[in-house]
RNA sequence: UCCUCGGUAGCUCAACGGUAGAGCAACCGGCUGUUAACCGGUUGGCUGCAGGUUCGAGUCCUGCCCGAGGAGCCA
């Protein structure tokens, strides 16, 4: 069935408006497929676009037009035609096909027909659900996240520096981590957080980041998890806290921008309405955990003082507000052990989280850290944490201490926020769940 | 780990304790500038697994397996 390839430019769907009038050499896949007696639609998928291709059984012959129009949905094919300008059309073009070139026909029926399947049913089925218009869209979304994070990050002045995948020890001591034997030298685990490496980093190169997946043996099942995600992670030398806050004010203003700038295909395929990421525009507001105590109470979620907020109190502060809110200094018993304590009230540390609006919840927790060494000492015992394996922790704050502070932000989060979608398995490409790893 | 809900045709779901059904998909035919196409027909089942109650279990009971949502924890 491989036809012996001539030589031909082949031309993206992406670019089809460019050569209306013309005959063009397609290839991609059967994305469907509508056919009668006298005329045949297949619309054609080859990663860049869609487009719908016209074929006349009066053109083409009986035997060609039966051929084709038999062609199963997924098949790939070679497709010569002429671009034709058509206001009926989704994308503005059309193609009048002259010539269908089969590849490879499916051995099966595929699977995904009908957009009435199941989250299990297509999870189980990944590797082909990416091949579907919306996952597609999301991907792409993902995409622009990704490289504008990077490009936000190297336009402030920060370094990538890559952070280890393996480590020796729990970064933060909270979550539980997978771990696994490391030749003779006991466990090792995979990183929830390349936070502790950012901050020798930083006091090496001032500004910088790293970018990675980070993996969280925790057994959560909600809609906001994964146990192996990307986060993206600041860390600056002399940066307050109020450095840290303005940094992912910056970083979110610039990723929605460049979005809707750049991705108002996808996010329309997506069905997102645009108006609430129009309103993600500095300032950010700010408000301390004990202003969001009382928010919580008068938005009907009172929860009691001094614990942690969850995520119905985050919820009902979140919806009170058109941009994210940032909320800082919470009790130093609810958070890490590298957070500086307030030095106007030691009950509370100086971080901040970013609660996303309509309802993603938590994108963003960061803080300034602890840069003196015996307060630091004392938060590891507090937290009964093996100082031993902390000592080139410590050697920062020997030599040289200087205020400095950072975040992480959620890419998965954060790209479900921005796309609209209810789960972050749909915003990664193979999600690794409590209860699935597989395809 | 806990709470709630679910598992029936390839898919999405119905079915009072009394002969397992519909829509979609697939296949065949018809028709149409179609676009979640439409119309007619055909095929399609160990009702998650194991036991129990009953004249009779998809339905009731017990245990197990699998999944979803939420809690806790976090990004």
């Amino acid at each position: 069935m491989r036809h012996n390839p001539v030589s031909v430019a082949f031309v993206s769907i992406a670019t089809l408006k460019g050569h209306a009038g013309r005959k063009v050499d397609l290839r991609g896949w059967v994305f469907t497929k509508r056919a009668s007696k006298k005329i045949l639609f297949i619309e054609l998928r080859d990663g860049a676009g869609i487009v719908q291709t016209v074929t006349a059984r009066e053109t083409v012959g009986d035997e060609h037009f039966t051929e084709w129009a038999s062609l199963p949905q997924e098949s790939s094919i070679e497709v010569s035609g002429v671009v034709r300008e058509e206001p009926r059309a989704k994308g503005g073009v059309e193609i009048d096909v002259q010539e269908i070139r089969p590849i490879s026909r499916p051995t099966a029926e595929y699977p995904i027909n009908k957009p009435d399947h199941s989250p299990d049913f297509l999870l189980e089925r990944r590797h082909l659900w990416l091949r579907s218009k919306k996952q597609w869209a999301v991907l792409r979304v993902r995409d622009t996240v990704f490289h504008e994070i990077h490009a936000f990050f190297r336009k402030e002045g920060f370094l990538h520096v890559s952070a280890p995948i393996l480590t020796p020890a729990a970064c933060e001591g909270t979550s539980t981590l997978f771990g696994m034997d490391y030749f003779d030298q006991g466990k090792a685990y995979l990183t929830q957080s390349g936070q502790l490496y950012m901050e020798a980093a930083a006091m090496a190169h001032g500004r910088v980041y790293c970018f990675g997946p980070t993996f969280r043996a925790e057994k959560s099942k909600t809609r906001r998890h994964l146990t192996e995600f990307w986060m993206a992670e600041p860390e600056a030398a002399f940066y307050e806290l109020d450095d840290v806050m303005a940094l992912a004010e910056g970083l979110l203003c610039h990723v929605v921008a460049r979005v809707l700038a750049q991705r108002r295909d996808e996010l329309a395929i997506l069905e997102r309405d645009t108006a609430p990421l129009e309103k993600i525009q500095p300032p950010f507001p700010r408000i301390s955990y004990t202003e969001a105590h009382a928010l919580a109470e008068k938005a009907g979620e009172p929860f009691p003082f001094g614990d942690d907020l969850g995520a119905p109190q985050e919820t009902a502060i979140s919806k009170q507000f058109d941009r994210p809110v940032m909320i800082h200094r919470y009790p130093t018993g609810v958070k890490a052990f590298y957070m500086k304590q307030d030095p106007q009230d030691p009950r509370f540390v100086l971080c901040v989280d970013v609660i996303a609006p309509e309802g993603v919840g938590e994108i963003i927790g960061g803080s300034q850290r602890e840069d003196d060494l015996a307060a630091l000492e004392k938060r590891i015992a507090e937290h009964k944490l093996p100082k031993e394996a902390f000592e080139w922790y410590f050697d920062l704050r020997r030599f040289g201490s200087v205020a400095h502070g950072g975040f992480g932000l959620g890419l998965e989060r954060t790209v479900a926020w921005i796309c609209g979608r209810e789960h972050v398995r749909e915003t990664i490409p193979f999600p690794r769940m409590l209860y699935r790893i597989y395809p």
